[in-house]
DNA sequence: ATGAAAGCGCTAACAT
DNA sequence: ATGTTAGCGCTTTCAT
């Protein structure tokens, strides 16, 4: 097979050259590379042959202008460096090549200027949809961007804009599980590690408090993030300031929970013995590390996003749906029985 | 701010309607647009104006199509689910950015076929430049696809290919100092857990045996893969066959280093007093989880291959970069003394 | 089964 | 400073 190789000088051939190398008309060669039925064997040899020789590439930016469709979906991820958003993914890939739908993905890292510069470019590109795995915008930009593609939030309930759907967990309950969980070994210092200033921590953050309030008990916050560093961070913070020590920590996620594992390996306080700790999540990793956490089914999160989307975009004028999956509590090595409560 | 919607029914607005509503020409509202400074400021304002009220926003594909550049380049990931990768990525941002070029990225799971699909999609998408970070491709493939686009491989040198360059880390230079920090601490019985059946495993297990052969030992290689799963199953396999049990275990990268210390956890296995595990890539995670680590500047890495890709496409002609990066050592608490080389 | 022609939304060369 | 025109590469009527 040749390898047909194009200088600078040399333009790339277009339908036009290989129409011109078959000996046949433009429109021929569209409908033979599309598989059309209607063309006839020899004419669609011909043009197959013509195109490989000279190493024809489709140009996607001319047929998406003239079929104003890009069978493509925007994808927009927080943070690559979470894997839960990879897993979540997953899930998007899965439904989308399913559906036959292309995926572009950007990051805005976190930050919501980059974030706003990245979603523009994708609309700006004629995404067809658009999926927010978790972002950091104003209510205000969401729905004037849901007014003009086709929407799905993933990681928080998002009502009362159109044409806009959402797929989240339910933070009350997750947090309510990680709690009594805790409660269920003996645990009464039960320190909440925030993640910080954003709608989802609010969200697992208030889950936290009613379900310490259920349980009679006093609530305890330590201000941190969504990151191994700020988990580290705000453990130390919580361990070390000077109300009697917690005996347990329930977590704003997963990442962050490492990041607390991590100060009391450093702070030489044993986990579970002097220690108990729940993450938020359910990433695979945790798995191996062995730590307790409120799990999601990530994976499924996404391909609903994805099929939700896809929906949308076949019918643009279907209500709203906010799906809420299904959370549940994985026990892990790294919570256990409360020492204070067994005197020994 | 008005927030016009578009239902199916209504055209979405374009240059023209801009022109109309602004009382000139389309070709004024695409300088205007993209600030020359050969509009009046009267009419810069009408249009800005009328755009605004419009909801205007300017379309890529049609832009592309008459310029012949679409100022954007393509990345691929090997593996979404490894952090590695988004920290190669982060540099790539920061240098794509920098020189004003977008990037769109793309994962085909580690499947060759996938990433095939998935890179044809973004020549279609006439990317001026293409990253691989990472890749399951053949050599024909990747010489195919450097004949079309200046592209830049991330992670092992790939020399002999025109327009092609590469970076990569030492990986010869990088087992030699997992081995040799692991023999300075006594250890003998040093077993590689391999990466699998791929370039950069194969790379990394010879470095492995060559630094044995310089230290005299006798290599013990058990296959694994990438994955903290292949790590665990390589790691059980290594302490469970029936040659005597060996004390260190370097492990082909570090999320089936990860897999390995869950495989010890679980056997009952003290780590490091009992085994002393190495891992490969230096992902920030692992300073949370206190694994050694042989690492490489993961983020300098990617920005050099933005640099170098967004060199090429400026300049066809040049020829190729092999960049190898600094690869260093570092320390952690999954690496102790051996037992047996102390008789306590 | 095949071809001619129009046009998607935009930029750029060339007027004026 | 502004308008006119041509055309990027493709798909899609509409003829034949």
């Amino acid at each position: 097979m040749p390898t047909p190789s194009f200088e600078p000088t040399r333009r790339r051939p277009t339908l036009h050259d290989v129409a011109a190398r078959a000996g046949v008309s433009k429109s021929l060669v569209s409908l033979a590379l599309r598989n059309s039925p209607k063309v006839s064997a020899a004419s669609r040899v011909a043009i197959l042959t013509a195109a490989e020789e000279l190493g024809y590439r489709p140009n996607r930016t001319a047929s998406s202008l003239v079929q104003q469709r890009t069978h493509t979906i925007g994808v927009h991820i927080l943070d690559l460096h979470n894997p839960v958003f990879a897993e979540i993914l997953d899930g998007v890939h899965e439904a989308a090549r399913h559906h036959e739908y292309s995926t572009v993905l950007v990051t805005g890292n976190a930050d919501r200027q980059t974030e706003k510069r990245e979603i523009t470019r994708l609309l700006e590109s004629r995404v067809e949809g658009l999926i927010l795995i978790a972002h950091r915008l104003s209510d205000e930009d969401v729905a004037e961007i849901a007014a003009e593609v086709p929407t799905v939030v993933v990681t928080w309930p998002m009502e009362g804009i159109a044409q806009l759907d959402s797929v989240s967990g339910d933070d009350a309950l997750g947090m309510r599980l990680g709690v009594d969980h805790l409660v269920a070994l003996g645990h009464e210092r039960i320190t909440h590690l925030s993640g910080g200033d954003n709608r989802i921590a609010h969200a697992r953050q208030a889950g936290y408090e009613v379900a310490m309030a259920a349980h009679g008990l006093a609530p305890r916050i330590v201000s941190g993030g969504f990151t191994e560093a700020a988990g580290y961070t705000a453990a130390r913070e919580a361990v070390g300031s000077s109300a009697p020590r917690p005996t347990a920590l329930v977590v704003a996620n997963d990442l962050a929970a490492i990041g607390a594992l991590a100060a009391m390996r450093e702070l030489g306080v044993d986990v579970p013995g002097g220690m108990s700790i729940v993450g938020y999540d359910g990433m695979r990793l945790l798995e191996s590390l062995d730590v307790t956490t409120v799990a999601q089914p990530l994976a499924d999160m996404g391909r609903q996003a994805a099929d939700l989307l896809i929906q949308r975009i076949n019918q643009p004028g279907r209500p709203s749906v906010h799906s809420r999956v299904a959370t549940g509590l994985v026990a892990r090595g790294s919570s256990g029985p409360c020492a204070l409560a067994s005197p020994l």
